[in-house]
RNA sequence: CGGGGCGUGGCUCAGUUUGGCUAGAGCGCUUCGUUCGGGACGAAGAGGCCGGUGGUUCAAAUCCACUCGCCCCGACCA
């Protein structure tokens, strides 16, 4: 291809609506530009990316035996309704009445379709195992869209489901696409760490994430080097407190101190002189309607997911300063557990480990001193509710946790018999028995994989593109307007298109300087360089883009040596 | 949805605090010339009713009100 009759729109500036690294890059290399938020065109590279890494996923999908078809965008309310998720997604779903009033929604995920097929197509376990994709657009009307094209609002997703007669059969289905997950990632170039998930409203109960590494990353994952165990926040045990060895009644008695507007743990603790892993934070929440309060440590977090989750999946809420004063009696920021009353309360079970704590006293610039659970109050349910942090041992192997920011790119869950139930998707087994299908679903961020990609690789001058996604392999760039140059560019450029590279010749009447900015720019894994200086002595200059290594071929021979230089990438 | 910031040629920004002649710069773009190995130089141009609406005023990019859009932090998140 030859740059002059390309939209390639390369950009020497900062966008100022670009923060993330990624996102600075592809619209500074020309490979997308924003509609609007979180809305973005793909332009002709940025096209041929996204062609690069659907092929891959194609490949890899078709050797564990998954069948492409694809699925309507535009999908009936009411089967949302039947699966019982247009409550728990609704908000985030574009809908729309059609014409006859009949309320649809664009399709943010493709369970309930997929499904509805399935009931209508597959009858008998000689139909089975299945295992259907597709590579499609997806839309979800996100809260906020974040970072270019990691959070976007409309975004290509390869899902994938799997459909079984049983738990083994789902297992063997489960761990394909595991498999063929890792071949994915690794083949795009990405350093991708599967992690224990939770399975959230997709519901399930076996789940992992794929996660990219990256500053720029939404969520957190826990690794630990010593063991190997990698964990999403939400998932990540955490150990419990050894029991206190006597359970004598403690002797310090309840007292009231003045805090005066002293609300924070921090505060609060720096005017106690304590430690504010002696303190209860005390919140509370308004889970399935009624109050409630969760107690964690003050140098601890509560994590929502899990305190859900304690709660066999209740829609948790903090409570607003409102009916915080309603239900304690008292300000926000002076919560505590002891007197309240008709709230449930939940505690986190480090709280085990300490007595004599000091929390809220429900009471405007008062703070309680030496709490104790058993005699002051009294917990209703004991759980693992917090973030774990880089202070708490590895679950598995008592050592050392490191707590990273990370990409989610891939998700891959067991989901069981929840929409196969919901949607009466069911199959008769050799004994005659109507059993419902077992399924998995299997999701990869096709765009976001792009983004990942260049969080992933890039430099100072630009992007860095493995060989396997890289929209050209080559790059020709003759240094100025000198006719022998020129020609012999031309005459590179159609060999290298003859031995079947893709190859971009960059014929633009630019100086040296702005071409070279430019491939940088674009990142290209080889440049070649034709300039007078080499063309004098018959040679011409490669250089790798990620290495910055240069080196001559003669110029007979230049197709063969970047034939072997693409070779040893 | 809560908090903060920003909207001025295609891009990056100045000008707004303290209203005042014809609205600026750099980059990019067009034409001509000189140049030609890491974002060249000179000359001549094209391109903006300053996000929108309403108001205050002799006068509004600038002040006021409303509104739309975008970005960031948080909440949420498959």
């Amino acid at each position: 291809m030859r740059w002059s009759q390309t939209l390639l729109p390369t950009l020497k500036e900062i966008p100022a609506e670009a923060e993330a690294i990624s996102h600075i890059l592809m619209i500074r290399a020309g490979l997308i530009r924003k509609l609007t938020s979180g809305v973005y065109t793909y332009l002709p590279f940025g096209l041929k990316v996204l062609e690069k890494v659907e092929a891959i996923v194609r490949e890899e999908m078709d050797r564990k035996g998954g069948q492409e078809l694809l699925l309507p965008a535009i999908q009936p309310a009411e089967l949302w309704e039947k699966s019982g998720r247009m409550k728990a997604l609704g908000r985030d779903m574009i809908q729309f009445e059609d014409r006859h009033g009949k309320l649809n929604v664009l399709g943010p995920t493709h369970e309930e379709v997929i499904t509805f097929l399935v009931k209508n197509e597959v009858s008998s376990y000689r139909q089975l195992p299945l295992i259907l994709y597709q590579i499609q657009t997806k839309f979800r009307d996100e809260a906020r869209p974040r970072f270019g094209v990691i959070r976007s609002r409309e975004f290509i997703m390869k899902d994938a489901y799997s459909f079984d007669r049983d738990q083994a059969g789902l297992n063997e289905s489960y761990s394909r696409m595991y498999e063929a997950y890792r071949e994915i990632f690794r083949r795009c170039g990405l350093r991708a760490i599967p992690v224990e998930a939770d399975t959230g409203v997709m519901g399930g109960d076996v789940s992992h994430e794929f996660m990219i590494p990256a500053v720029n990353g939404e969520d957190r994952i826990v690794l630990c080097e010593q063991c190997g165990y990698s964990v999403s926040m939400d998932k990540a045990e955490c150990l419990s407190p050894a029991e206190p060895e006597t359970t004598d009644v403690p002797e310090k008695p309840l007292q009231e101190t003045a805090t005066p507007n002293l609300r924070s743990v921090a505060e609060v603790a720096g005017f106690l002189k304590v430690s504010p892993s002696e303190l209860i934070k005390t919140l509370i929440y308004v889970i399935e309607g009624k109050g409630a309060a969760v107690l964690v440590r003050g140098d601890h977090e509560v994590n929502e997911t899990k305190l859900s989750r304690a709660l066999g999946g209740a829609e948790v809420k903090m409570a607003d300063a409102q009916t915080i004063e309603k239900l304690t009696g008292g300000p926000v920021g002076f919560s505590g557990p002891v007197g309240l009353k008709n709230l449930k309360i939940i505690a986190d079970v480090s709280l085990k480990g300490g007595s004599d704590f000091v929390s809220g006293a429900n009471k405007a610039d008062t703070h309680l001193l030496n709490v104790n659970e058993g005699r002051d109050f009294k917990a209703d349910l004991w759980a693992d509710l917090r973030d774990i942090t880089e202070t708490d041992a590895c679950p598995r192997c008592g050592k050392v946790l490191n707590i990273t920011t990370a990409i989610e790119i891939g998700h891959v869950f067991k989901l069981g018999t929840k929409y196969s139930e919901a949607l009466d998707a069911r199959f008769l087994n050799e004994k005659g028995e109507n059993l419902p299908v077992i399924m998995g679903c299997y999701g990869i961020g096709v765009t976001r994989i792009i983004a990942a990609c260049v969080e992933q690789n890039h430099d100072n001058s630009g992007i860095v593109w493995p060989l396997s996604l890289s929209p050209f392999q080559v790059v020709v760039l003759p240094l100025g307007p000198n006719p022998e140059l020129i020609q012999v560019s031309e005459e590179v450029y159609e060999g290298l298109k003859n031995v079947g590279l893709e190859v971009l010749l960059d014929d633009r009447d630019l100086r040296a300087g702005v071409k070279f900015k430019d491939a940088d720019l674009i990142g290209i894994p080889l440049q070649v360089v034709i300039g007078e200086k080499g063309l004098a002595r018959s040679e011409i200059e490669i250089k790798v883009r990620k290495s910055g290594a240069k080196s001559v071929l003669p110029r007979a021979g230049v197709c063969e040596g970047i034939l072997q230089l693409l070779k040893e990438l």
